[in-house]
RNA sequence: GGGGUCGUAGCUCAAUUGGUUAGAGUACCAGACUGUCGAUCUGGGUGUUGCGGGUUCAAGUCCCGUCGACCCCGCCA
C-alpha cells in the first residue's frame, strides 16, 4: 500500500467519488466546533480535507488536536464542493477531501517564524538561516529553487543539443595565487602542502580542449575567500563552456541561444538574437561602467566642446590638464534632497578622487539654480542646454577631471539618480555583451597586470602595441551584461606556447615563478593545443535576475551570511586536536568561543 | 580594513524631552462554535529591551565597549 495516492496539488473535479490518501504538511486548522478543516500543503499545492465528526469520532478528535506543520497521513473521498463553497484562489479548490481517517505522522514545534508567505518575508534573514529547511517550505522559495533547477536543466538540455559534453573537474586542486584568495585544504599525505578550492576551472576546461573534447560544459561549484555582497557567495555555481576552433562570434552565439532558451525556460519574453553589444570603449563612456544597466537614459554626455575656451576655472583647468568635462542628466530630480546631492553625492564624487560634484538644479519655470551658472557665458549655456537636453525640472550632475576618474563617478550617480527617480522598470530584462576590454591594467604598484587573466588572447590587430604600449592593447574578451549585472565573461585563449611564455614575461613573473605554476598548462600547449576560447555564468546571479530577487541568497539553499558563516550548521567550527595532527596544523590562534 | 542601517514578546513593529506596571497586530494557549478557507467570538502576556560596563533620583531611550544581521566601498586575475 503507498503512502500517498495523490499529492496535495493534483486533485480536481473529475476525481470527484475517488478514494484517496493524501500525506503532507498541516498547513492550517480551522475548527468551528462541529466540522474541522485542515489545509494540508505539500510542495505540488494544497487540498482542504474536512473532519465531521458523523463520519468518524477518532478522526475528528485527531484532526482538531493538530497543529501547524504537523505532518500527517489523511484518507478519505474527493467530494465537490457545492458552488457557492468554491475557492477560487485555489487550484484545487473545487473539491474536498471528505476524510475517514488521519494518521499523525510526526508532530512539530510552533515554526520560530510565520511560513505564509504574507508574513514571512520581512522576517529577519538570520533567523529564516538559521531555520532554513522551515524557510524552504514557503512557497515563494520553493518557486525559487524551481526556477533554478528548470534553468540549469534547460541549459543542460540546451549543451547536450549542441553536442556539449559534460565533465566534472577536480574540487581539489592548487592554489593560484593571482586573483582572489583561495580556500586551501590540508594535504595530509604532504605534510605542509595543500589543495586549494577551484575559484573556477579554467585551466582544467582548457586542459579539454587540449585532450581534444571540443566542446565542454560544467555546473560547476565555484570557491572566492573574499567579502561577500548580496550578489557574492563564498561558493557559488557557474554554468562554465569552453570551445574548440572557435572565434569570438562563435561563442557568443552559442551563448546568445542559451539565453534565448533560459528566458523562455523562465517564462520571460524572449530577446531578439544576436542580444546587442558594444564596445568596452562606449560601455565606458555612455555608462561609466563596464556592464551598463541599459533599462534607463540619463547617459553621461562629453562637454569638452561645450565648455571650450571657457572662462570657469575648474573646468577649464580640467580640461587644459588633457582631462574631461562630462554630465548626466538626472531627468526630474531637481527636488532631489540637497542634503543628499551635496552631502552623499558629493562625498561619492570625492571618493572617486573628484574635487567635488557640480550640479545644476532647473527649477519648474526654467531658471538654472546653482553654484557655477554665474560663470557661464551665454553661449555655453545654450551649448549646454542643447547637449544635456535640459528642461525644467531636471538635475544636472558634473564631473570635472581625467575621464577615467569622472565616469565612473557618473556611472554610479547615473544608477543612483536612476533609482531615486523610480526609472528602472524592475520587469525589463536588457542584456548586452561588452567587448573588446583591455587586455591589461595597472596595479596600483604601477604593475603590468591581466585583466581578466593571463591566457587571454589579444585582438590580433592590437599586437604591434604590446611591447610599445601594452596598455592599448585590446583583449579578445567579451562579458554578458543584464540589468547592470555582469553575468559572465570569457575570452578567446592563447593557444601558442611561445606567445603565452611571452605573456608571462610581459607580465613580469619571474621564469622559476612561471614553471612552479604554470608548467603544465606551457607543456600541453606544446603537445598540440587547438585555438580555443569560452564564457563562465554566474548561474546564481542568471536565476537571482530571472526570480526578480534582490540577492543571490534567496535562489541558493544554504547561503552564507555576510560573515560567510553557515548559521544552520554552525560551520566553520572548531575541531579537535587529533584531526589538526592527522594534517600536520597547529593554530596560531585560539579560536574564538563558538556561538 | 572603512562607511551606513538595525537589534524591544515566537514573529513584525510601537513606546513623546530620560519618567508610573514596556504596548499593538499576529502567532501561541484555553474555552465556545457544523461550511470555513487570512474563519469567527470570549479569555490569557508568554519580555534577560542582543551582551557587558558607565552617567543619572530614574535608562528601551544618553555615553563607552562588545556581539550579530543586512547594505555599500575596498577586495572579487
Amino acid at each position: 500500500m503507498k503512502m500517498r495516492t495523490h499529492t496535495c496539488g493534483q486533485l480536481r473535479s473529475a476525481e470527484a467519488g475517488t478514494p484517496v490518501q493524501l500525506c503532507g504538511w498541516v498547513d492550517s486548522v480551522r475548527d468551528h466546533g462541529g466540522l474541522v478543516f485542515i489545509d494540508l500543503r505539500d510542495r505540488y499545492g494544497v487540498t482542504q480535507c474536512v473532519f465531521d465528526p458523523r463520519d468518524s469520532q477518532a478522526a475528528w478528535d485527531t484532526a482538531q488536536a493538530c497543529r501547524s506543520e504537523y505532518v500527517v497521513q489523511i484518507s478519505g473521498e474527493v467530494r465537490l464542493r457545492p458552488a457557492d463553497m468554491v475557492n477560487p484562489h485555489m487550484a484545487t479548490g473545487t473539491i474536498e477531501v471528505r476524510s475517514r481517517s488521519i494518521t499523525v505522522l510526526n508532530k512539530a514545534h510552533t515554526p520560530p517564524f510565520p511560513l505564509e508567505d504574507r508574513g514571512a518575508e520581512h522576517v529577519g534573514e538570520d533567523l529564516r538561516l538559521e531555520f532554513r529547511y522551515l524557510d524552504l517550505r514557503r512557497g515563494s522559495m520553493q518557486q525559487a529553487l524551481l526556477l533554478r533547477h528548470r534553468v540549469l536543466q534547460a541549459a543542460r538540455n540546451y549543451f547536450d543539443e549542441q553536442q556539449f559534453v559534460e565533465i566534472e573537474t577536480p574540487v581539489l586542486t592548487k592554489s593560484t595565487p593571482e586573483g582572489a584568495r583561495d580556500y586551501l585544504v590540508p594535504s595530509r599525505l604532504c605534510p605542509g602542502l595543500f589543495f586549494a578550492l577551484p575559484q573556477a576551472p579554467q585551466q582544467y576546461k582548457q586542459l579539454l580542449m587540449m585532450a581534444g573534447l571540443d566542446r565542454y560544459f560544467q555546473i560547476a561549484r565555484c570557491f572566492r575567500d573574499e567579502d561577500l555582497r548580496a550578489d557574492r557567495q563564498p561558493e557559488f555555481t557557474q554554468i562554465d563552456l569552453e570551445m574548440s576552433f572557435v572565434t569570438v562570434e562563435d561563442i557568443i552565439a552559442v551563448v546568445d541561444g542559451l539565453i534565448a532558451r533560459v528566458m523562455q525556460e523562465a517564462g520571460h519574453p524572449v530577446p531578439a538574437l544576436p542580444l546587442p553589444r558594444m564596445t568596452w570603449r562606449e560601455a565606458m563612456d555612455r555608462f561609466g561602467t563596464d556592464k551598463p544597466d541599459l533599462r534607463f537614459g540619463m547617459e553621461i554626455v562629453d562637454l569638452a566642446q561645450v565648455f571650450h575656451g571657457t572662462q570657469f576655472k575648474v573646468f577649464a583647468r580640467a580640461l587644459e590638464n588633457g582631462g574631461a568635462v562630462k554630465a548626466i542628466n538626472a531627468k526630474g530630480l531637481f527636488q532631489a534632497p540637497i542634503k543628499m546631492v551635496e552631502e552623499d553625492w558629493t562625498g561619492l564624487a570625492k571618493e572617486g578622487g573628484l574635487g567635488g560634484l557640480a550640479y545644476i538644479r532647473v527649477q519648474q519655470d526654467g531658471t538654472w539654480k546653482s553654484p557655477i551658472v554665474k560663470f557661464f557665458s551665454e553661449a555655453e549655456k545654450t551649448a549646454l542646454q542643447a547637449a544635456l537636453d535640459i528642461q525644467p525640472g531636471d538635475l544636472v550632475l558634473f564631473g570635472a577631471d581625467h575621464a577615467d576618474k569622472v565616469l565612473p563617478v557618473l556611472g554610479r550617480l547615473r544608477l543612483l539618480a536612476g533609482a531615486h527617480a523610480g526609472v528602472i522598470a524592475p520587469d525589463q530584462f536588457r542584456f548586452t555583451w561588452v567587448t573588446g576590454f583591455p587586455l591589461f591594467e595597472r596595479s596600483e604598484e604601477g604593475r603590468l597586470v591581466s585583466v581578466h587573466h593571463p591566457f587571454t588572447a589579444p585582438v590580433p590587430e592590437d599586437l604591434p602595441l604590446l611591447d610599445s604600449e601594452p596598455e592599448q592593447v585590446r583583449a579578445q574578451a567579451y562579458d554578458i551584461v543584464l540589468n547592470g549585472t555582469e553575468l559572465g565573461g570569457g575570452s578567446i585563449r592563447i593557444h601558442d606556447p611561445e606567445f603565452q611564455a611571452r605573456m608571462f614575461k610581459i607580465l613580469g613573473l619571474p621564469e622559476a615563478e612561471v614553471q612552479e605554476r604554470f608548467r603544465h598548462l606551457l607543456r600541453a600547449l606544446e603537445y598540440g593545443a587547438p585555438p580555443h576560447g569560452g564564457l563562465a555564468i554566474g548561474a546564481d546571479r542568471l536565476v537571482m535576475l530571472l526570480a526578480g530577487r534582490q540577492s543571490i541568497r534567496d535562489v541558493i539553499a544554504f547561503p552564507k551570511t555576510q560573515k560567510a558563516l553557515d548559521v544552520m550548521m554552525n560551520a566553520p567550527s572548531a575541531v579537535d586536536e587529533k584531526q589538526l595532527r592527522d594534517i600536520h596544523i597547529k593554530l596560531a590562534v585560539t579560536p574564538k568561543a563558538e556561538p
